[in-house]
DNA sequence: TATTTCACTTTTTTT
DNA sequence: AAGTGAAATA
């Protein structure tokens, strides 16, 4: 008993110790990079476990990512064994999930609800916009985009504030309300509603918001910094303040979701909104040598209104940075290939040490490309690739249908799936039908008879597959588990069979990638089958009470029928990446980097217009701007993954849709002291100061680096033609009038811009030399 | 209806 | 460069 606890506080420092030890009441944890953030939230919860006696099952972790989760619970198994699994750690998604699921019927929805994931929502936008008579020439993704962030910020349609000449905000505003609409007729939610719908059930039902309070007596909270106003909302109802036991964890430099609707203010004003919260700060570094430590600094520390802290560690300097310049893109993947090899070969760097990191996933194919050739084992960490293949969603899709037949976003997606002669007049005229009579598309489909302006055929068409979602619907009631369920469906739906029958490669491997979901759908299964052993046999703590029976224990997903269980995994969690690494070379992007740490890190396409980021550098005043802070801690968070090598990238010249385009090194480069690359200052560097050192080189095409460098930052991005800047010059256009410049893009006398052009023209891009001064 | 062709955007980052 | 979506053609 004593010996748990000493065990517990075991090496930690006495920050560390003090929120672990936390009592009663909020708490904010102001936690660094590599500051043991993970340590103390999973040590104060087997503390509150172990020794302050809470019962797993009152505890709530949430995190940010599945992988977050994932790891944490199998840290909380270390400490914890089998009561670990009693812990409710997961998603905030997954969890409003799982309370939105029992609580479904006071929100409109029934049990059997299914998610949308972003491309189903992109096509309910479209139809939304046809439903609501939308002429204006504005792109569904925006408009979606808009809806999202309107969710995010806990806004439902009628909430929205939009002035009445506004006609954008008016369109956006219509179209929201009707995508609504679809939204509900079809049983459905998308990620933005599991908390919108969460929020609003709790606020309008005090009693079930009680249960839960009472239910989940601790809530722990992991970066905390890339919480939305929903979320917080969320914590808010569950835990309100003032006094409640509420953990946030977190790193304002580390807030990296601004654009998905994340608030750094919801961190920085903590403590106003739970006064009397106690703050403790974690400012011991363990993970980085000095150098890359003092790097990472140099970065940030150029963005102001950030909570006042420092890191420190008593680690040694390490070896300097690395500055990788290569001619393009190509060459870049294959220097980092080759420096990798390096590495591996001096013995003190394994594979599973290391790891390429890229602003844009685009980048990650010329990376692939080289790994592959150089022969150095890499795996590609990016978050669902699997279950985005298009026959995979088409499965998906089939599956939702089967649990809920009123899915019509499904329903369209794979009523011509394998091609069964059901073409795009017959959709639309069974989908005018259905409109008119205010039914689901799958219920009009079942007296095809009665729709106006079809033939003989479609009819017979449109029953046939009525009859077979019926009686994939009928079997899924029956299905004892979701591996059974997906296989009935694939044979019923001949998916696999139509596809072997093409023949051609892509079919081939498409038919295996369906074999391959079958797969996932057993392993699902056997998971499922020992978590719910290990549930049973758990030993409750010793002298406990019973929990009551309305908040029976360990999971609030225990009812889920198993097909349905195995639909959420899939659109919440993604693939299931258990072979992340072991022995591999990690890939992935900046935001999928966050909360991982490495021996070696490589940051590549180290340039202007890729990192930081085109978009952040198309504002007002970039230097100044959010978008540009958010690019920097970006940064930060790159560097700071890096244990005990940090190589930093970049390329000449890379291609860009197609064309070549010549980018400056990264403005951050500037900011990094060239001693941390073991470059000692010249002189007095002239004029536009070279913004990073250029590292000896050794290999052939390196002897004339000089000059190309001295070319890249000529050229720019601007291009011949417009000297400098031209960002906020007013020009004038013939036909669009006057405007002010906003970016550009391209080169010489092709070169594109784009304009504001104000009012009801708006934003167009033309090309250059139309343009006057204006 | 199904298939082919052509013009057109797209690349930020993710639950 | 590639993937999407609309229009033209079989």
């Amino acid at each position: 008993m004593k010996s748990h606890e000493q065990a517990l506080l075991e090496d930690l420092n006495p920050p560390q110790k003090e929120a672990v030890l936390h009592g009663d009441g909020p708490l904010l944890v102001l936690s660094g990079a590599g500051s043991g953030k993970t340590r103390v939230i999973t040590r104060r919860v087997a503390h509150l476990v172990m020794v302050r006696r809470v019962f797993p099952w009152r505890i709530l972790a949430v995190t940010f990512t599945n992988k977050a989760a994932r790891e944490m619970r199998e840290r909380l198994t270390q400490l914890l064994g089998g009561q670990a699994n009693e812990l409710v750690v997961s998603t905030f998604h997954s969890s409003a999930a799982m309370i939105l699921r029992r609580e479904a019927e006071a929100v409109g929805l029934t049990r059997s609800f299914v998610i949308y994931d972003d491309g189903d929502q992109l096509g309910l936008v479209k139809r939304a916009m046809r439903d609501a008579r939308v002429e204006m020439s504005i792109q569904p993704r925006e408009i979606l985009h808009r809806i999202d962030q309107e969710k995010n910020a806990a806004r439902m349609p009628d909430d929205m504030q939009v002035d009445i000449d506004d006609v954008r905000g008016m369109v956006v505003k219509r179209t929201y309300q009707a995508y609504q609409r679809l939204l509900r007729a079809a049983n459905a939610v998308d990620f933005g509603d599991l908390l919108l719908l969460l929020v609003t059930l709790f606020r309008k039902r005090p009693d079930v918001l009680a249960r839960y309070q009472q239910r989940f007596t601790h809530v722990l909270v992991d970066e905390f910094q890339d919480t939305n106003p929903v979320q917080y909302e969320l914590l808010r109802l569950l835990a309100p303040p003032p006094s409640a036991n509420l953990v946030v964890v977190g790193d304002d430099d580390q807030s990296i979701y601004r654009w998905r609707g994340a608030s750094v203010d919801n961190i920085l004003r903590f403590p106003e909104q739970y006064p009397g919260a106690k703050v403790v700060k974690l400012e011991q570094n363990y993970r980085s040598d000095q150098n890359i430590l003092e790097a990472a600094h140099s970065v940030i520390s150029k963005n102001r209104r950030r909570m006042p802290k420092k890191l420190w560690s008593d680690r040694q300097c390490g070896e300097h940075l690395q500055l990788l310049i290569s001619r393009d893109e190509r060459a870049e993947a294959q220097e980092v290939a080759r420096q990798i090899h390096a590495l591996q070969r001096e013995g003190f760097i394994k594979y599973s040490g290391m790891a390429v990191f890229y602003r844009a996933n685009a980048q990650s194919r010329v990376l692939e490309e080289a790994m592959r050739l150089a022969r150095v084992p890499y795996s590609l960490v990016s978050g669902r690739s699997f279950y985005d293949r298009a026959e995979v969603r088409d499965a998906a899709a089939y599956l939702r249908l089967m649990v809920n037949p009123r899915s019509d976003a499904d329903l369209l997606r794979v009523i011509n799936t394998p091609a069964r002669g059901i073409g795009d007049t017959t959709v639309e005229r069974l989908s005018d039908y259905a409109d008119q009579q205010g039914i689901s598309l799958y219920e009009a489909t079942s007296r095809p008879e009665r729709i106006p302006g079809l033939n003989t055929t479609a009819t017979r068409r449109l029953s046939t597959f009525h009859a077979l979602v019926s009686s994939l619907n009928n079997f899924a009631q029956e299905a004892r588990d979701a591996a059974s369920a997906v296989d009935q469906m694939l044979q019923e739906t001949k998916l696999v069979e139509s596809l072997t029958a093409e023949g051609s490669d892509e079919s081939l491997t498409r038919a295996e990638n369906l074999r391959e979901f079958l797969g996932a759908a057993q392993e699902f299964d056997l998971n499922r089958a020992a978590a719910a052993v290990a549930a049973a046999t758990a030993q409750p703590p010793e002298g406990a009470e019973p929990p009551p029976p309305e908040l029976e224990a360990a999971s609030l997903s225990a009812d889920v029928p198993p097909l349905q269980a195995f639909l959420e995994q899939i659109s919440l969690v993604g693939e299931a990446d258990a072979e992340v690494g072991e022995g591999r070379v990690a890939l992935m992007t900046l935001h999928a980097a966050k909360g991982l740490e490495f021996d070696a890190v490589f940051l590549t396409g180290m340039e202007d217009n890729v990192f930081p980021h085109s978009r952040s550098l198309a504002v007002e005043d970039p230097e100044e701007s959010e978008e540009m802070a958010e690019e920097r801690r970006l940064c930060y968070v790159g560097f700071t993954r890096a244990r005990k090598r940090l190589f930093i990238s970049f390329a000449q010249c890379r291609s860009l849709f197609g064309e070549l385009r010549y980018n400056p090194p990264s403005r951050f480069l500037r900011d990094v002291p060239p001693q941390l690359f073991g470059i000692e200052p010249e002189a007095q560097q002239v004029q536009r100061p070279a913004p990073s050192p250029v590292a000896p080189r050794r290999r052939s095409y390196d002897d004339d680096s000089g000059p190309r460098i001295d070319r890249s930052y000529s050229q720019a991005s601007d291009g011949e033609g417009m000297s400098g800047d031209v960002r906020g010059m007013r020009v004038r256009h013939e036909q669009f009038g006057v405007g002010r410049i906003i970016s550009t893009d391209g080169v010489g006398p092709n070169a594109k811009v784009t304009v504001d052009f104000g009012g009801s023209v708006g934003l167009k891009r033309v090309i250059a030399r139309f343009l006057m001064p204006g």
